[in-house]
Formats: C-alpha cells, sequence, structure tokens
DNA sequence: TCTAAAGTGGACTAGCAAGTCCAAAGAGGA
DNA sequence: TCCTCTTTGGACTTGCTAGTCCACTTTAGA
C-alpha cells in the first residue's frame, strides 16, 4: 500500500517543507510552496497526507524533532567527560548559529504546538528525550566524581534544555547567538563550581568565567543562512 | 489630528487585539475578530492603523512588551537583596503560570519577529532592557559583596534572561512551569554559588541544592511546584 | 500480458480574510 | 449656525490557499 517509489516521494514533501519551514515559517509556507519545490502535485500531496496540511507540518515536526537529537551525536549520548560537554557545547552552538533565524522546531513549537494534542506530544516527547540524555549525562559526571552528588540532576537538566531553547529563540529573533553560548557556558560554569571531589585541571578554564569575550556585534547570520536547508536532494530536487 | 476619543478607541483595538493574540495566537487571529471583541469597525481600524495588520500586530508588540518589564516591578528595579530576587522570581513564575500556555511576546517574536525590522528593533530593545536590569541587579550584588565579583555581570544576565525565555517557550508547548522554574532557581543557585565575600548566613540555602525536594511527576501546575515562596515570604508570595 | 492498485498532474471550487471605498454621523471652533 | 475634520459603519472587491476531483500513467505481481 505503498511502493519505495511512494515512500520516496513522501519522504521528499517532507524535506521540502521541512526546508521551506526553515527558510519562511510554518505561516509564510503555502503547500503550493511545497509542491513547487518539491516538483510534485497537490494530488500527490493529499494522496500522501490526506490529513492536509496539519498532518504534513506534523509529519515536518516529527522528522525534525528527530533530527535534532541526532544533530547533537554522538555527544549527548556520552556526556562522561567535560571534553564530551565541551564538544557538545560546540556542536549545538555550530548547528544553531549555521542555521542562523531558522529554528525548525522552535517554530512548529509555537505556531501549531499551542493547541493540537498531537503536536504537543512531538514536542514534550523531544523535551523528555533531550532531558534525559542531559540528565544521564550529569550522572555520569556524578557517579565518576566530576560533579558534586548533591546537585539536583534532573531539575537542572531541565534548567539546562530551558536555557537552550531561550537560547535558540533569542537566536531567532535578533540573528545573534550570544545568548545561546551564554546560556550553555553559564550553565557548564554552574556544573564546574558544583565540583567539588575531583576535576581535570588542564581543561579547568579557557571559556567564559573571567574576562567576557563577547560576541562579535549585531546580525552575523546574513553570511550564509541563505544555504540552510537547501541540502535537501532526493531524487528531484531540480526544483520547480 | 486625533481627538480624545479616538485616543480611547485606538487604545481599545490594541486591547482587544492583544487578548485576542494571547488567546489564540496571532495566526489565528483575523481583523474581524478584532473587530468583533472591540466593537468597532473595518473602517476604524485601518482608519488608525493604515498600515493595517502588521501596523496592528506592530503596535500590539510594543504595547505587550511594556506590560512584560511592568509586570516585574519594583523587584525587577531593585535586584539588591537575595529577599528581591526571590521576589522577582516569584513575581515572574507567578505571572506566566497564569498567563499558561499564552505568551503574547514570545508568539509576536516568532511569528512576526523573524523578517520584520520593526519587529526585531521591539524585540531586541526588549531583550536588552530586560538583560540591563538583571545586569545591574547583578552588579549591585557584588558591590555588596553578595555576589563573587569575578563573575561576568553581563554574560550571567544574558543567560538568565535566555532561561527564562526557554522556561516561558517549554511552558507554552507543555503548559507546565517546571522547566522555568527549573531555569529560574538554577540561576539563582548559581549566583549564589558564586557568592565568595559575604553572605546572608540565614539565607543561605533553602531551596533545592541538597536533598532534590524532585519536583513531583509531570505537569504539576497544580502541585504549585511545592517550595515556590517558601520562608522568604515577600509581600506577595500567596501565589495565584 | 493483463489488471488492479499505486502514483501523478493539474484544473477547479469554495471560502476566508485583508484591504478599499464611501456615505453618514458627531464634534468643535469661528 | 455653519463648516470642516475626525470618527464610524459596513458593503464590496480582490486575491490567495486549502482542499476536491478526476483523468491519466506507471508499477507490480499473478
Amino acid at each position: 500500500m505503498l511502493t519505495v517509489k511512494g515512500t520516496a516521494t513522501r519522504q521528499r514533501i517532507i524535506d521540502g517543507a521541512a526546508a521551506e519551514i526553515r527558510e519562511h515559517g510554518v505561516a509564510a509556507t503555502t503547500l503550493d510552496d511545497v509542491i513547487a519545490v518539491t516538483a510534485t502535485s497537490k494530488g500527490q500531496l493529499f494522496h500522501y497526507f490526506p490529513g492536509g496540511r496539519e498532518e504534513l507540518l506534523l509529519a515536518v515536526a516529527d522528522y525534525e524533532s528527530e533530527r535534532v537529537l541526532a544533530d547533537q551525536q554522538p555527544y549527548l549520548g556520552q556526556l562522561d567527560s567535560w571534553a564530551a560537554w565541551r564538544s557538545w557545547r560546540d556542536t549545538l552552538v555550530r548547528r544553531y548559529r549555521r542555521q542562523g533565524v531558522h529554528c525548525p522546531l522552535g517554530t512548529l513549537i509555537t505556531e501549531l504546538g499551542r493547541h493540537s494534542p498531537a503536536a504537543q506530544a512531538i514536542t514534550g516527547r523531544l523535551i523528555e528525550q533531550w532531558q534525559s540524555a542531559v540528565q544521564a549525562g550529569i550522572t555520569a559526571m556524578q557517579q565518576s566524581g566530576q560533579i558534586a552528588t548533591d546537585l539536583d540532576a534532573a531539575r537542572t537538566a531541565a534548567a539546562i534544555i530551558a536555557a537552550i531553547q531561550g537560547g535558540v529563540t533569542i537566536l531567532m529573533s535578533t540573528g545573534s547567538s550570544q545568548h545561546l553560548e551564554a546560556a550553555l557556558d553559564t550553565m557548564l560554569l554552574f556544573l564546574r563550581g558544583e565540583a567539588t571531589d575531583a576535576e581535570e585541571p588542564q581543561e579547568a578554564d579557557q571559556r567564559s568565567s573571567g574576562s567576557t569575550p563577547r560576541v562579535s556585534g549585531s546580525s552575523q547570520n546574513s553570511t550564509m543562512t541563505i544555504a540552510a536547508g537547501k541540502k535537501v536532494t532526493s531524487p528531484a530536487t531540480a526544483n520547480r
């Protein structure tokens, strides 16, 4: 009831829609845009997504939420050393800075996540998974004595997720990754500050704390962004 | 060129639009909705907002951004004691918890703040003002020896703003204030932890850190997150 | 090879929502 | 009182977009 070709087409639609949404936002993305960019037709779109726009948006949200976590690997799944935390932090910043103003999930969350229960389920699951990965990292660090054991891993993980989310939201509206970086660095500083037992001296500082490197100036996203999502590829990306 | 009556009507339109947006989101709010809810007409709407929908939305954003800061007073402007920080924290949580899923600015930021420069200006200004108020608080605490002076006030303030923003965003999509509270509490914990000079012994802990109160389970919106105000009290901790 | 199901294209419809227009009522000053 | 400018009401236009419909093509497997 869905051949290989069909599956590919369906996926192509999702990819294209995701790219469009990253680029222009949910509100500004019409089905015709998606059709144009994926070289499909109305017939196909409604053939694969009988629920129409809503169903497509949900599929995109689902797809993006997987990407969010996948992009943070392998670090996110292995936060057992300060170096891993650092790499994870850098991966995150790099990813979002590259994406610039375009955060697929953030947009989806706020634009469609509010009232639809299905959308809430997706975002809820993402937050949960993300948070529990971070929490596992904290716990691991506690077990190896690198983070004080009296720190509430769950609560701190929740705070970290919130901080990231906020940093990204601000990045989306201002174009500067300054807040995201400050948020992440401060949280890491907090984790380290709580370390009472062992430490990894050779890594002990280099970032933040003192001096304030203060990220450049204004919107540095104009530079690339453009290319952002356009890697879609898939059989027919010869758009239009 | 704008009588008293006219000014009142204009303001009524903004109020009504803001309410509608808080309730249903920007995308779902049509001009006809605004007209209906404010007992006005198309003619009036375009008379006072020649730029149409866009101009109205901008006016609403401006209006809401002022409210955001105003609602945090007097604490936000006077963060010179731990008690003030606590009260501020409680005010924030209370406000957003009451508002539940409806964050006017968050919605406006993500839905219209992206591409319009005018909107970016508004959100940018809000973030700046908010952040500098927090930064002033940190500096004041440093000067009175309650926070270590080697802490980067600007960067930490940025992190706090990001954490709040993220907590609110998550609150909007899940309905739980858990993350917002965790974010704020963790940040306060961080500020306190950095205190090396003087301290306020009698206030030295009470929240989290040790024992892990561990917020209940899922959406505890109801539970009130137990500790919230605890002993510090402050004028209005009679939550809700 | 035949046939049924899957896939595809695109014209068409319906409805909504932004924005236009104009007529008429009200308000204030000379 | 009159004249002008502001305010108000609402019908009407226009354009867009989600969704429908159906004819046609391709694919798979019996």
